[in-house]
DNA sequence: GAAAAAAATGAACAACGTTCACGATTTTGG
DNA sequence: CCAAAATCGTGAACGTTGTTCATTTTTTTC
């Protein structure tokens, strides 16, 4: 029994990792406390540290399930649709509904600030712009002669954009609107945008 | 002297939150800490608290504070510009500009999170709301026929998709641009909105 | 000026993230 | 298969938070 050990460390790994999703997904980012998480996953308070550097490092790995099932569902709406337009409003669409639908989780992505004036880790990073590239590639689709630098700001903007209307649409401070009104207003950013 | 006592109060208020922004604005709303501001401002660690509800009740009054700013640089930007056109891009730019001078201060403002689902004091969703209204203002004038919901949908819209671009881009996670770039990514948004 | 009212204070408390010495468990070497 | 060595999980303990409240200090009242 070589990888024994291993074996278990990932499995409680993992066992941390979904006792995390689980307490945020459920009581939101705020509410996640290291002992609860312990608790959940039966095993002992400072077993969280052979597994992960800190409460941090639990969190960037709880966004980046959720970035995963995010980038799954976008990549889906892609598949899905014909014409670069309709690309592009399906994955409007999928991120506003996976965001109403998941709102702790979606939430957590861009509620979590790093300590200090530490980065975020690459691999995380990279997660990222791969989630970007979907929206790059059906823009790329619509503006064929848009070079590189050109279409990587596009793709930031219009992201950015879409990201914003969905951000606010959360925020208790700003008037909210019913889930019928916010796809109009999605719809009609996005034919302005394209 | 029947005032007096109440004056010594205010002025005392004043300090904690003068403290209070200061903290913030140099170092992160992350790095408020009651001590520290009861400490700066000259008086005892639970005086705080005979001033302001809680820490988030500081917070909630350094944003008040933030958020008139911001109106204030807003405001001022819609009186230099004589179309509608370019008055939505100079509330546009100062507000990216307002972002970029003031980070700490500026995320503040969104980076708070009221514990439970405690919603923030009328007053202050009235100061938002303010605020938005410069914008709705300079879309009626571009579009005259808009009735009251659609303007108001409108005027979410293009403040959340402005808000977006400059939100992102104070975001490490995201292949950063550089304050050029990011001039000419706004401008191209606004035209493509209006 | 003394008694009453009010306010400021900071020690004390609870809750948190994180550490680490200890005992338990697994692996190793024969 | 066993004892020694290496490794690991554990939870008590620590430092740092926000918040409270009995006590002290100051102000007001008569």
């Amino acid at each position: 029994m070589a990888g024994k050990r291993e074996a278990i460390r990932e499995d409680l790994t993992k066992r941390l990792l979904a006792a995390a999703v689980k307490r945020v997904e459920e009581h939101g980012l705020g509410a996640l406390r290291a002992r609860d998480i312990t608790s959940d996953a039966g095993c002992g308070l400072g077993t969280i540290y052979k597994c992960y550097a800190d409460l941090d490092d639990v969190i960037i790995n709880v966004n980046s399930q959720t970035l995963g099932q995010l980038h799954e569902a976008m990549r889906a709406a892609v598949k899905g649709a014909d014409t670069p337009l309709a690309q592009l409003k399906a994955l409007a669409f999928t991120y506003l509904d996976f965001a109403l639908d998941n709102k702790n989780l979606w939430s957590a992505l861009f509620d979590h600030i790093l300590p200090d004036e530490q980065e975020a880790p690459e691999w995380h990073k990279k997660e990222i712009a791969s989630l970007l590239s979907l929206i790059g590639k059906a823009l790329k689709a619509i503006d064929p002669k848009l070079d590189e630098a050109a279409l990587s700001a596009r793709t930031r903007t219009y992201f950015a954009a879409v990201h914003g209307v969905v951000s606010l649409s959360l925020d208790d401070r700003f008037v909210s609107v019913s889930g019928e009104a916010l796809h109009l207003e999605l719809d009609n950013l996005v034919e302005r945008l394209a």
